[in-house]
DNA sequence: TTGTAGGCGTTATCAA
DNA sequence: TTGATAACGCCTACAA
């Protein structure tokens, strides 16, 4: 019991019914667009929230009901663009449906995922959407309820209230691995992302299938793990490549490489001007998920394309889905990829005119503005 | 009254205080990490939570306290690298003071931002953090209670419990113009941003102060608007340039370009590309932000530097102030900017390895790894 | 269709 | 230092 009496700072429910000359639950029932309120009431009572400047407590209500209006989007890293475009798929779609999100960067770290994820359950999120998680079923399971609706892309977790998003890292690997080998090329070096994402895993698989399905030994002296940013991709190529310059190992030197993202491609593409080598001369290069930044690097890179505004906007659809508790929700969906052949692999020879053309995605994109120029002031 | 007289789903505090002989009060302490608990009780109160599987619900504790360790944190478009970075910056310093951030991209859309201050208000946040908001004092002071903290970057906003963060928008504006007056440059063009975004107008009046001090005349033909992405910037640069290919219009065409951001000016270059001109030698380019992507495209992009992951970082620290409650927060904190002399500009000669030069700060940068590349498995 | 009463899980007050 | 009890603001069940 305060000892002020009642400091009548925020306006409540129980004022706006008042003001009204309504109950509280008429005034909840209209909140809630519940359908049997009289017009008439449902102005009165829209009219008094209007004056008296009433703001709901989604807090109070969240207690009382156990909907928050609320999701948890946990991804590695929001700096890098794949997640970017994600996380904006995802915003586009729970916007609309009138859900805020609470977004968590583990920044690859197991440690701060678990911490996010109890958080969130504390905090009485309504859903969860998971994007590179570590955590499998077992530790999920542990952690958030069992009826607690997820949506979880890159992740082996399979439960009862979960959704898992295929995206199909091994077909989009293969797809890349074989382009290098009908190339020409024989010695294909990959840049691997953190082993204990599923989708790292998965593109090495299908890496490793495309060359044996060619012939071609698996060479884990041809294969480099490091985290997924472009200084990572930089210094496992140093690593890779490097040992090849001006000394004699034997081994003759890769002559393409298939990186785990395209940020690490990147790196790559730095790291090999910095030792001298020419792309797609001296090494044919090949990266995964077409980020923008793919499109402006010289040469243009060639990728496997994830469209992830798309795929942020599917897991928030599917979401949606469960929280409505249509039943029928797919327990698992597969995304598609697909082989963007550009300049960096060497495949063929590109003119400005096709660059040109190439980047037309980047300008056509769902996001960017509609706005149209306007004369100066 | 429910039905079902309690269906014990959830373990609550009094179910902790029950099993451990204490009462609710007690386990409340031990949570809050109040000073005046025996070791003994807290030992007994921590042995229980963990035997229970006790979790608070951060929900019940925000109705009741007014805190719910929660910031909004909204920005136009988390799919501007820009953005990226800054949101990064907040979300390590809030994390590591135990707060979570709802994060809302108005996309640069007086409505959607209106709709996103209510809600975060409705959800009880803790504070406020403002990037690129339209909203000016008036219409901030009537969405939320005067007495949240708010710390804003690129607004008109000025109040008691707000801190404004104010990137040299000008200085920055007027070094790149001088930058290229100094280079002899005498038709100087401008891709102006939004003009609702202070740091739009803040640029604007920086490249005409520079033109101005110059005694050159500001020529509003020389100036085209649009929004700051890279499709805004190709769009801008073909109007602005396209008209002076293959007709005789007068006025010679522009020989440099200063863009409000890095995405347009990359959207300029794109434009340049299918215009036939060449960068620096027919048009020179400057641009603002010094987001990663500015130093991947060829040729390397001059700009202006705002350091972005130190800006959220920034900003998080002064709200953090504020919720601490030291009532001497400044009201108003200078964020400077750094002229960054590259090859767009034209102004020097750039060899291969000043490239690699340029780009360490990107493969030394705060936020990426530091996991050593792993022998494969 | 609307009103009444009670509790969601926590923290704050005051007394012990 | 700890215990009892009353709210925080809203929604649900049931009665009217």
């Amino acid at each position: 019991m305060e000892r002020i009496p009642r400091r009548k700072q925020r306006v409540t429910l129980r004022d706006v019914a008042q003001h009204a000359g309504v109950s509280p639950k008429t005034v909840s029932n209209v909140l809630n667009d519940w359908p049997y309120v009289t017009d008439e009431t449902r102005a009165k009572v829209q009219a008094s929230i209007e004056a008296l400047g009433y703001r709901q407590s989604i807090l109070a209500a969240g207690l009382r009901s156990g909907r928050t209006k609320t999701i948890g989007v946990v991804i590695p890293d929001i700096t890098n663009p794949f997640f970017g475009q994600v996380v904006r798929g995802c915003e586009d779609v729970l916007y609309a449906a009138g859900y805020s999100i609470f977004l968590c960067n583990t920044n690859e770290d197991a440690v701060k995922e678990r911490a996010y994820l109890d958080s969130l359950v504390s905090r009485g999120v309504d859903g969860l959407l998971l994007f590179g998680a570590r955590a499998d079923s077992a530790a999920l399971a542990a952690l958030v309820p069992g009826d607690l609706p997820i949506v979880a892309e890159d992740s082996p977790a399979h439960d009862l209230n979960t959704t898992v998003i295929e995206i199909d890292n091994r077909g989009g690997a293969a797809l890349a691995t074989r382009h290098l080998l009908e190339s020409g090329h024989r010695r294909i070096a990959h840049l691997g992302g953190p082993s204990e994402r599923a989708a790292a895993t998965g593109r090495q698989e299908g890496y490793r299938q495309a060359l044996e399905s060619a012939g071609i030994g698996y060479d884990p002296a041809l294969v480099v793990r490091c985290r997924p940013t472009l200084r990572g991709g930089y210094h496992a190529a140093l690593h890779l490549l490097g040992r090849h310059i001006g000394q004699h190992i034997g081994e003759p030197p890769p002559t393409a490489l298939f990186c785990y993202n395209d940020l690490m491609a990147v790196g790559a593409m730095v790291a090999c001007r910095r030792l001298g080598l020419t792309i797609p001369g001296d090494l044919a290069l090949v990266g995964f998920d077409d980020i923008a930044i793919a499109s402006l690097v010289t040469p243009i890179l060639t990728t496997v394309r994830v469209q992830q505004y798309q795929l942020g906007r599917l897991a928030s659809d599917l979401l949606l889905q469960r929280l409505a508790g249509s039943g029928d929700v797919a327990s698992q969906v597969k995304f598609p990829v697909e082989l963007i052949v550009r300049g960096s692999c060497g495949a063929r020879q590109i003119s400005p005119e096709q660059i040109t053309g190439m980047l037309e995605h980047l300008l056509d994109s769902d996001l960017v503005d509609l706005e149209p120029c306007q004369a100066p002031p």
